[in-house]
Formats: C-alpha cells, structure tokens, sequence
DNA sequence: GATCATAATGAGAATGAGTATCATTCGCAT
DNA sequence: ATGCGAATGATACTCATTCTCATTATGATC
C-alpha cells in the first residue's frame, strides 16, 4: 500500500523540489520560476493554504498564473485541492510529498492544520470503507477526514 | 452522546415533518409552503442533492428562495450543507434526522451516495480525532469522513 | 372577519472565486 | 544565436451563490 519513499522521514527542501521536478517532468511540465515559489510557499507556510495567503506571501505572483500553476501542480501530484471549508479552495502538498494526514476545519475562521493519525486506525477506516465501497459497486481512490470545530485562537464560544 | 430521537428508526413523512416544523420554530422560522418542497425534495431523492437537482424536482421553485431556504433549513439544523465534491453545494438531512453517516464521492460525475459504518469504528475515529484536537487546544464540532473514488456508473476506467 | 406588523417570496442585480483568452515573453534544443 | 513550443499575465468571462427590494403571505390582535 505504500507509493514510493519514506514517509516518516521529511524531505529536505532541496529534495522536495527535485521530488516536484520530477512529478512535473513525468507529465511533460517545466519546473519555472512561478511554479518553484507556488512550492516554497506551500512548504514555508506549514498548513494548506488558499490563494489571498499565497498572492500575500509572494507579492508579484499573478493570480491567473497562480491558479493555473496550481491546476498543473495538481494534475501532476505535487499538491492538492482541499474543498472543505468555506467557498475557498485550501492547497496543500500531495501524499507522498506530505504523508497521509487530516484536517482540523475551524468553522470560525476557517484555517486547517494537519493532524496525523495511528496506522491501526488508518487501516480499520481503509478497510471499513473498502467493504461499504464494494457493496455499492464504487471503487475507491482515496479517503478524506476532517474534524469540523473551533481552533484555539477562535475559543469554544 | 444522542441528541434527540433514536435514529434507529426511520421518520414517516409526517414525523418528518413535525420534527422540520419544530426545529424552525425553536429559531423562530415558518415551515411555508417553500421550505417544505425543500424538505419534500430532498426526502424523495434519498440522496445529496444540489440546487439544479431541487429546482428540476420541483419546478416553479424560485432559485433565489430555494437558496434562501436552504440557508434557513440548515441554520435550523434541517439540513447539512456538503462541499467536499466539485464547486456546487450538496444537501442532506442533518442529524439526528438522518442517522450519522458518510459519503462516498465520485470523482467523475459528483454524485454523493451515503454510507454508514458501524458504530464500534466511529467511536475510534472520534476518540482519536479528541486527542489529537485536545493537543492542539482545538474544539471538536463533528467531523466528516468521505470516500473518493468513481462510482458504479462511472466504472473504474 | 378586518387590520396591522412582520416574515417570506421571487425576479433580477450584484458579488466573487475560479477559468479562458491571447498577445507577449521565456526556456530549452539545436 | 535562433526558433519553436511552453509559460506568463492582464483582462474578459463564467457561473454558483448571495443580495436587494418591491410585492405577497402569515399569524396575532382587536
């Protein structure tokens, strides 16, 4: 069930671009300039991102660019598009550039961080989910788990 | 943990209903003719739908009020608003109307089917997603679990 | 049952995230 | 150096959703 390197080891930067490279080249894309500060980032930020907090992060990045650079990074496996919160689309690094992880959704402010859970547990949720999948004749590609609550800078109340 | 009715057992139409009716009144909203076809709709689709779905079901619904509406039913707790597929919203009965459940998602055509998994894995789940959420002061809500894959129509092509 | 205050409706305008267009510029191969 | 396809970015556009506001329905009170 794994795909590719080493999860539990992070990857260095320079490894992450070579790694990014690599995904973009296996689909006939060039690693340019607006595609290399997209990536870093989405590294330096440390959580999925939307598209106001890169624009805010790397002054000068046309958002058009952006977007679409975005929709390549995607198609070739370097990030993904997360869609649970708000109208907004968030954007993160894909597995197995970031490992297998889930979300804390504040319903608040609508920031997400990572959280990771035990293998055991991943595993009993993959098989639980295959077997529902069977039944109903679907064919699984991946799962999604969000935890919706308040983030501690948006308090309980 | 339970909240309300055993949902167990399914609604007749008219408990549905009365239940829809009386979760309006508590936030001082009318159940009108509109918001009932609303409720009417999204009980015979018997699954997630989307505001085309509703307004091809129910023809002569304004758009404009079916997403007022929508937006009532669900700050009521009617009604449960999903972005986990594409850029259009989903909605479903909310709980304990409908029993708690997750959803398996096709990547192709959007459509949304729910599934439910047994109670002994969601209660691992909600004890994992606690910890982690208590690490990082965040306060748990509900959460979400989806399946992403193509779904018996689409085939696995 | 008439009246009144308030909530709900619906048609159309407005908003805003995301996408398409296209002339210009860049990057790699020769 | 040169040429060609890919990439860029300013702008126009799309389209789901929300807002506006004049009209209509509803429920309470007399």
């Amino acid at each position: 069930m794994t795909t590719g390197r080493d999860t539990d080891t992070p990857l260095s930067t320079s490894d992450l671009h070579a790694a990014v490279s690599h995904c973009l080249a296996r689909h006939d894309y060039r690693y340019t300039r607006g595609r290399r500060r997209l990536v870093e980032v989405i590294l330096a930020a440390g959580h999925p991102v939307t598209l106001p907090d890169i624009v805010v992060a790397a002054p000068g990045l046309a958002p058009s660019s952006a977007y679409r650079n975005l929709d390549v990074l995607e198609r070739s496996g370097v990030v993904n598009r997360i869609t649970a919160a708000g109208d907004r689309a968030y954007f993160e690094f894909a597995e197995p550039l970031l490992s297998h992880h889930h979300h804390l959704v504040c319903v608040d402010c609508g920031s997400i961080e990572d959280v990771f859970l035990d293998d055991e547990l991943e595993a009993s949720v993959d098989q639980s989910l295959a077997e529902v999948a069977g039944r109903a004749g679907f064919t699984p590609l991946r799962h999604s788990l969000d935890l919706h609550g308040r983030c501690a800078g948006c308090g309980s109340g």
